[in-house]
DNA sequence: TGTTTGCTTCGAGTGCACTCGAACGTTCTA
DNA sequence: TAGAACGTTCGAGTGCACTCGAAGCAAACA
């Protein structure tokens, strides 16, 4: 990976309520100036260009557009595409149920309840995740707050070691 | 691991301000009723017996008692220890990471700061991770709230495929 | 007394998510 | 026109955290 600094690469304003999950059924003609090649898109995602084909190698990242010369061509949807991967890859979703979640996405309307389902299940991890931490950092706190009280009992006595 | 139903297992209370990191310098012999097999800690804590075996091989859970035939007698200390650890282990905090943590808890008070600094930035961690996905959070709702209202749309159009 | 549980060492296997490299041809850009 | 970037397929490697099994023997429990 080499560091992009020709044409600079302005990262697009991602839209609220589109594609973003995987790939919509229907994809409107990409007609703008919102092409990508991949290291663009390596350099705008943090993921590699081997990443990137892998992702739509498995179906994660499907129905990328190429050119007339077969080279691969990322727009501001796939972007979006993209960035939600990275949400739920945080979430801590395997990309196994990533790829099924965007096999139900391109199946359209009909899979709209599983999908919700998928959902609100992540939803449900990523609570329990949160508590989880939340909990950790009170463990944390704690073992810091003795820290804090051994090292100050030591600095009253004047017990340096 | 077969479920224990003999000898009900009581968890004991937590201590606050003890050898949880990993062993405490010194261990006060244990003198009284608090003695668990391997395979109790194992139901309490829900690791494996080879994982705690393991823990105790790498350094992570040092210093485990020996009754006078060889057998592993583990003590609230230790419960206490590997609660910790489950802590940390919550955290992502990496075993290694884990294991140098309990030798500096081995090494003593010359340690301290250390320790106080491995905390510190495990805790700044668990801040950033709890960001992260308070992050994905707020897409995961977006996602559902399109859902939801994509779906009453459909509703309100009688539109049901 | 027989079954279960424990002990040891050792190495191998698992599942995940990449990550890399080879090998070789095509296309784009300065 | 050179060289960087892109394309393909394929398999192998990495790092982590277990996880398991074997072998063979000792101890505890019902």
């Amino acid at each position: 990976m080499t560091v992009i600094d020709s044409t600079p690469v302005t990262p697009p304003p991602l839209l609220s309520c589109t594609a973003g999950g995987a790939a919509g059924p229907t994809r409107p003609r990409t007609d703008g100036q919102d092409r990508y090649t991949i290291s663009q898109v390596a350099a705008l995602t943090g993921l590699t260009a081997h990443t990137l084909r892998w992702y739509e190698q498995i179906g994660l990242l499907p129905d990328v557009q190429r050119s007339a010369t077969g080279q691969r061509v990322f727009d501001r949807r796939d972007l979006e595409r993209l960035a939600f991967i990275g949400k739920l890859r945080v979430t801590g979703m395997s990309v196994a149920a990533m790829v099924r979640f965007a096999e139900l996405t391109r199946q359209g309307e009909t899979t709209a309840d599983e999908r919700q389902e998928v959902l609100e299940q992540t939803r449900r991890d990523v609570v329990a995740r949160i508590a989880e931490l939340q909990d950790a950092l009170v463990a944390l706190d704690e073992k810091l707050a003795c820290h804090v009280s051994a090292h100050g009992a030591k600095e009253r006595a004047g017990t340096s070691s």
